[in-house]
DNA sequence: TCAGTATACGACCATTTCTGTCGGGATTTC
DNA sequence: GAAATCCCGACAGAAATGGTCGTATACTGA
């Protein structure tokens, strides 16, 4: 519970892997798969959805193959996560409306609500680029965190 | 992805309730269940769960139940999550050492970790009194939340 | 124009996780 | 002792997730 799913993972990785390697023009989605031991048929429909929703660029063709469509620094891990799992609510009263009407039940519903905007908001404050800066992100987190915070 | 189960959700809102009734010395599984609509064995074995962590006092018997163990204000949602569906990781893969060693992937765990951190941070934050001041509790979460960012 | 490399995408199955139920047992009160 | 209540393990159905397969389509280069 409150776990990303590995399919997320992957496209996480994925990208990591591909704001790595800026010098190539694409790279395969069994290359990546190859790099890190993914199944190769399984990213490969991660990747789709990545293009599908505008955060990567694909080439068919030999030489083909997927690149970011925007520089590192502007993809967020929040945007890959909607992108492969869609929304995503922390409470299990999904949608604002219907379900949780039926007994005054949610009465719970709109402090996590805020929770799970915060928790968005982390998401949204961490690039792709931060994933790739192995030592010392810390500094840029906090400060990125802890704007999140006070606009919350 | 990244939601509560329902068991959790079910577990924060019986605490709500219990916390809403500090004049009755114990309220049964099946009140609570009754109140909320919840399947009635389902809650119980949840209350058992939290009682077995600590954070309920149960009593058998007629005019038994449960109460809580602590003031409402020093139970996190943080506890109750935990003490239901066990620690949690936003990473799938879950330990720092067996299964991501494999391959040199989960370059991508430092990063997460913090962030798992953050929102483990904003769950310690919340309490269930936080769950029951309806309106306003705005200040209080954004002060703790704050805090929260702050240590990270 | 043909062969090879790649993406695109829907259908499908296997596995795991989650939800909820059942049944028997122990404890307390009246 | 009877009723209410907690305790707890086992299990079944449902849903989500992870992963595979097959086929269609697009591009490249010889």
């Amino acid at each position: 519970m409150l776990k990303l799913t590995k399919k997320a993972d992957y496209g996480l990785m994925a990208l990591k892997y591909l704001a790595e390697h800026p010098e190539t023009p694409a790279l395969s989605a069994k290359d990546v798969a190859d790099a890190y031991g993914i199944p190769a048929q399984l990213l490969a429909k991660i990747l789709q959805l990545l293009t599908r929703n505008g955060l990567l660029r694909s080439h068919a063709g030999m030489n083909g193959g997927y690149a970011l469509a925007r520089d590192a620094r502007t993809i967020s891990a929040y945007e890959v996560i909607h992108a492969i799992d869609g929304p995503f609510f922390i409470t299990s009263c999904t949608k604002g409306a219907k379900s949780c009407e039926l007994t005054p039940s949610c009465t719970i519903k709109e402090p996590l609500a805020r929770v799970n905007d915060t928790i968005a908001g982390v998401l949204k404050s961490i690039s792709i680029q931060d994933l790739t800066e192995h030592e010392q992100p810390a500094a840029r987190a906090r400060e990125a965190h802890g704007l999140v915070a006070l606009t919350l």
